[in-house]
DNA sequence: TTGTGTATATTCACTAGTCGGTATACTTAG
DNA sequence: CTAAGTATACCGACTAGTGAATATACACAA
């Protein structure tokens, strides 16, 4: 029986992780990720029981990461909600300006597997998104917003638009657009104090 | 020299239309598409020259349906352009409730091809999201909304957002919640005529 | 200190099947 | 007779996953 934290298995879902961001899940084989951690097959599959499993974990390492980034953003800005709002938009189109920038993991992997809906690595997707949306939803509550749950999603669909559209496109105009509505919408929800 | 217009090459356009947007075009073998158009593969590669054009093809057929349908649920509706707006996502959720619905065909291709930038299909799809927007935001002026092509652009955002998030959740209120956004923005853009 | 047992961790070599693509030959219509 | 179109059969490379052997490290008894 593997141990849960082994260095070993650390170093595997790294290799995932690398990999599978840069090519997709679909476009990299089990052998590829073995040789990039420096081990073979056969010892990856002694710490993980399928491929499928270890999407998951690759996903599922990636779940911490990309929340504190983005609470990082919105932290780290100086102006109202809505500035707080924009800058992650900014800072996303800042990220998405880097050559080795592929969108984001989660949907790319959920649109890989839209003909399997109960994926393992499909639930641990939802529930980063959901995680995501009720930080952003406390986030915005204690500013004086009327119904944070409600801005919170309409938030999380205008960057998961700038992340697939972005894809299509590669115009990270598309992503500052995107912070403007969100910024335009927390403006319609917050009642004017004067 | 095969003819663009012949009904072979449509019968196997059609059969990879089916196969590639229920399973995903990395999951779809050319043996497999053959198979369903009732041919042999050496006669799908004679008709196209590999599976990348035949992706592209695919895609390519999609543009002007999908751009008509989505028209065509603008144009039923009877309210002002701000219910019209909100009719897409409502029949678009009403789509996304069927078993076979399995998101949007271009944005799962792009995800796919996420690491091919440059690739035929992603720009068959970029050309379609343009025609979109642009047929969008003719769609939206002579509505007495101040920047049309702004108002678009939010607009597909929210669609594309939705897809996307659908694949994930598979919880059609978020389409709705994004006609509900998408509304705000028009009536955000449309001044007061009172 | 030495020897033995045991659980963890790793390797090599392999299976059975699939992949995109093609060489060659046949059919059929003009 | 020719050329477009279709079929059979095949290629080498790659796929996820596995069987069996082995290395390592530590526990405990003599």
């Amino acid at each position: 029986m593997p141990e849960a934290q082994s260095p070993t298995r650390k170093r595997i879902v790294d290799a995932a992780t690398r990999l599978f961001y840069a090519e997709g899940i679909g476009r990299v084989s089990v052998d590829a990720v073995a040789e990039k951690a420096g081990l073979t097959k056969r010892t990856l599959y002694y710490h993980f029981k399928s491929k499928d499993d270890l999407i998951a974990a690759y996903l599922d390492g990636r779940d911490q990461p990309n929340l504190k980034r983005m609470a990082g953003w919105f932290e780290a800005d100086q102006g109202g909600v809505d500035s707080k709002v924009e800058a992650i938009f900014a800072n996303l189109a800042v990220a998405a300006r880097h050559p080795k920038w592929k969108g984001c993991g989660f949907l790319r992997t959920a649109a890989e597997l839209a003909s399997m809906p109960g994926h393992p690595a499909v639930k641990v997707g939802s529930r980063h998104k959901s995680n995501f949306e009720a930080w952003l939803a406390g986030a915005l509550s204690g500013h004086g917003i009327e119904e944070p749950e409600v801005v919170a999603r309409e938030i999380v669909l205008l960057i998961d638009g700038s992340f697939s559209i972005m894809l299509i496109h590669r115009n990270p105009d598309y992503i500052e657009a995107a912070g403007r509505a969100a910024a335009t919408l927390v403006r319609a929800r917050t009642p004017d104090r004067d």
